[in-house]
DNA sequence: CATTTCGTAACAACGTTTGTTACATTTGAT
DNA sequence: ATCAAATGTAACAAACGTTGTTACGAAATG
């Protein structure tokens, strides 16, 4: 596994807020079917609160719930909470020779390079909601939407 | 950092290549320009070599030189021959609870999803050449080309 | 006031990546 | 032939990030 799994983590964790609207869930129906530690998820929902997307009740018979219609999340919101700005591709991490003409200039031409790349990715995900996410859970056989 | 820095060394690497084209360019000076140890440079070097894009020769006088026109090598094909296929967003690593209804189909979903994104990222890969790198490193001043 | 649940800190276990040393192998020059 | 230069690769330590775990305080409900 390349990086963490937050982003994969936290739409799982928000379909099930989502197929279950009638109730708040608590970290430790999440964690089983994530099939992890409620901890972890509850780092999860914490962050997912910061940014608005879930709201959190303490004491018997609370959890989370979705703080906004799943038509109205993206995937791109989903990743900037939990995972941060799209576009962590290996950058160069060294400083390079500054005498090399190659050297001088090659770490801004990666951060362009970077940057398409990121941004293709958040055109893929800010077109994608929950919503989507969740139709496609429940119409497994039927191809992709849009 | 996320993951590894192959694919920013390898380009930084054949684009110090693709300026001298008249010698073969020795693991130690490339590692000097990258600022990082010759070892480093040398494995990156053998996986550019078994896939096709470099030739390297040993012994005294010996190194590396692009086995192609610049032009003709994108960054997919660097991406892919240093790092693997690309889209190692971070998966869903565990097995989630098959009784869940969401548990059961949703590493499907997020399958089809990482598909998307990686493809995104491909296309936007294939389309940058080296050669387009390195006329970016020679034009600090220019916006970027296409 | 007892129970449930979240929020968060602290820490261990684990895997990945980088850098480093070491050494065998190949090549070219004298 | 021998020497020097350079690659190819194995082995290992250090650093780092992630995950899972325990622990415990805070908040809310009845």
């Amino acid at each position: 596994m390349a990086g963490n799994c937050h982003f994969a983590f936290a739409v799982h964790v928000l379909s099930v807020l989502c197929v279950h609207p009638e109730a708040a869930i608590s970290s430790e129906t999440l964690a089983h079917s994530v099939n992890t530690n409620a901890v972890v998820i509850r780092r999860l929902l914490s962050d997912l609160a910061k940014s608005g997307l879930i709201e959190t009740q303490r004491g018997p018979g609370g959890g989370s719930r979705l703080a906004r219609a799943a038509s109205e999340i993206s995937l791109l919101e989903i990743h900037r909470a939990v995972a941060g700005e799209i576009g962590s591709f290996g950058e160069h991490p060294n400083t390079p020779a500054q005498c090399c003409p190659v050297g001088h200039e090659i770490k801004r031409v990666l951060e362009d390079v970077r940057l398409r790349a990121a941004k293709a990715v958040e055109i893929e995900y800010s077109n994608l909601s929950l919503a989507d996410v969740v139709n496609a859970v429940n119409a497994p056989q039927k191809s992709r939407e849009s």
